[in-house]
DNA sequence: GATGAATGAGGTTTCATTCAT
DNA sequence: TATGAATGAAACCTCATTCAT
């Protein structure tokens, strides 16, 4: 399978998402909704979302969900199969702006000149979209843990944009003779998309850990600087 | 705080949890059990972890498993207060020998010959080590990820003999003028370990994405053995 | 203490009993029951005081009232955190209009002319209200027994008022020289009361022992009669 | 009915209940306990006692005795059928001692000269009496108030002596025209009686209240000695 | 569009009680 | 005699989910 192929299906499936994402726009009864109705499913995703940071996903019921918002379970039944559901949206949405975001932090970026400082920015970036997005990650990889087809999709989706751009970048560094042509620029890619996603996921243990913000950053950093020319 | 007292601290965890462990080895009526107990009492634990690898952690109910281990629920509240604590159990096994194996698989290695070598049997065992307890380990990681500190103090105990390990190579590489003295033993060390488990973790995933298991090991490897000589 | 201080105290008790109350008409998911929630829960309350009748208050089951009701225990949990809830409402009920009646029974009668007629309608009140409401007075005291709280002072609160007119009668008696100085108001208008509750509530077992309800009417009446004149 | 009647009638009860008794000293098994066996019983007994002061009746298991008296549930089973067994047989002891005792308060007294006197020992004797045994006394009313027979008799057989010697007591009185020929000596006694059980049952609720234990006394004392001769 | 109410369904939990040793 | 173990049986309680208004 090339990278391409792997490119459109990914594009495929999350159009296929948001294709479901449309459908689940119309109520329960058929309905299309009006200004109304959308702004009552926004403030149950928002309540959702905000009900993330303090409970488990686990713990997450629709009561709960439905008394912060202050309407009734009823109503969410309108907009929603179930919490999954809405949680679902949730990421779909965080990916969809997620992936970009993450991409954006390895391309259009000069590797050349200083690609330690380059690499730092890239750490800082994924270091700062987990901490704005945490709970919602968090939710994220627990349902594709626990096997769910639909987050594990999110999540290679979120991660794609910015695994293809180092793959690209790590392809580059083999033909330019930067890394042993042993090096298998998908593996090398993928490893440490890995590296930075977990890290960053884990940055709070770290600190508690003793290994301060800015030493995790450079040191991500420098993993990354050291895997692009192990050949010096 | 230094790093040995981060090790007495984490051995004192350790202690406590065991200590817990022999006093819920008391049966609900406060009686020590004998051998025919302790054998009831195993086989819960044994088809708890069976379970495990057919349905998930969220769905795993006491009915359940005793059902499938030929008993009655009010006997497994006879040896657990919940699902969870015999879980616990499970985890605290695993990470009394999985610590000391994930360990031995750095030290008492040669890493002056050939670095790369050494560096694909760790690999390698970090591989093994999580496809013969997958089905545990993610238990373990789904529930430190939903905030359980004792399932995230059990992880820690999992990965910290290893890291602890690893922590002293660096050191002795930075010594040596191979990482530069910028290079934070406890981070890389920290870095390193966080990539090793969760791209184990991730391996079938890898697997679905074109990257077979051998060139996943090699490209872990690499980078490692990259980290620990990034001067050269 | 002065009788005043108490009285304040217990109508604040009283007060919060019935906030509390009134926070408990919301349902379970927080919302204010509207007319068809409020008949259910009256319903619910009907039905639990008629099983009272019939079964103890141990026995009395969340099943057992539902089926009864024609309803489901989902609907009761939704009213009521558990059966000592409801019982509880139906106890305040009680004390909230059985206080004025047994009150007025001692207030508002001319203790002058013929205190024996006078003493005799105080003992037929007492046995009536007993006799009335026995099951529910039962269970009171019951609970008041077993040490709880709330319902002893349900059951002070029932008899509060009764207890303060007749202590200020006692008083009026010693004043008027009916009674030595040594009397101390309120321990006699405590002992009488406690009196006429109790031998109310054993009504039926006089009965059973060959005292008729008439004989034991005259013979409470003449005690209270006697211990308001003791220095005839 | 006569009293004489009456009076057999519960001598014949309490052999009855003793008879129980006896027959539930043999073990389940139809063995005659020994003096091990013995022991063990009355071990349980004790802990029982000492259980009742600790919680409530309703929340005491065959669990908690054992698990207290160092035994095991499987054990008690093999002296008492149920829990209930076990402190109908304190019960029982409770009555065969205390109801001479409470007798004797009232017999064998000097009512002529100072009866004022007397019936302040009487009213100390009931306080005590009530003091020393409440945690067992409670529970017989509660089961007696539940509708227990067993329990309701024994209480009946607790009271019966003062009871007895009471309404003797008053018949004097009325034969020697200290009080009305309209007074019923057994309804007279049975009310005065109650009132001093009562009280005394209360004692904490009128300490609590206000009235300190001799006021309290004296009060009783005085409504008894006052209801011994109204005609005065 | 919104929501009061009701409830089916199912897992949890607790004990009293019994056996076999 | 004593007691480890096991368990049937019965409530409890909680939610997701659905109507009728």
């Amino acid at each position: 399978m090339s990278t391409e192929d792997r490119e459109e299906l990914l594009a495929d499936d999350r159009a296929a998402l948001l294709a479901d994402d449309r459908a689940e726009l119309r109520a329960v009864d058929g309905r299309v909704p009006g200004r109304r109705g959308l702004a009552t499913r926004r403030r149950l995703l928002d309540t959702t979302l905000a009900l993330l940071n303090t409970s488990t996903y686990r713990d997450l019921k629709v009561v709960d969900i439905t008394r912060t918002a202050g309407t009734s379970p009823a109503t969410f039944y309108q907009y929603f199969p179930d919490v999954e559901a809405a949680v679902l949206v949730l990421a779909a949405e965080l990916t969809e702006h997620g992936s970009g975001e993450l991409r954006s932090l390895i391309v259009a970026q000069n590797w050349d000149d200083d690609p330690m400082a380059v690499a730092r920015r890239v750490a800082d970036g994924y270091l700062d979209f987990w901490q704005a997005h945490w709970s919602l990650i968090r939710v994220i990889d627990l349902a594709a843990l626990e096997g769910d087809e639909r987050f594990r999709d999110l999540r290679t989706g979120l991660l794609h944009g910015a695994n293809q751009a180092m793959d690209a970048l790590v392809d580059t560094h083999v033909a330019e003779g930067r890394l042993p042509e042993t090096a298998r620029p998908a593996a090398v890619a993928g490893v440490l998309t890995s590296m930075l996603a977990h890290v960053a996921a884990h940055r709070q243990g770290f600190e508690n850990w003793g290994v301060p913000r800015e030493q995790l950053r450079d040191t991500m950093a420098a993993i990354v600087a050291w895997s692009l020319s192990a050949a010096g």
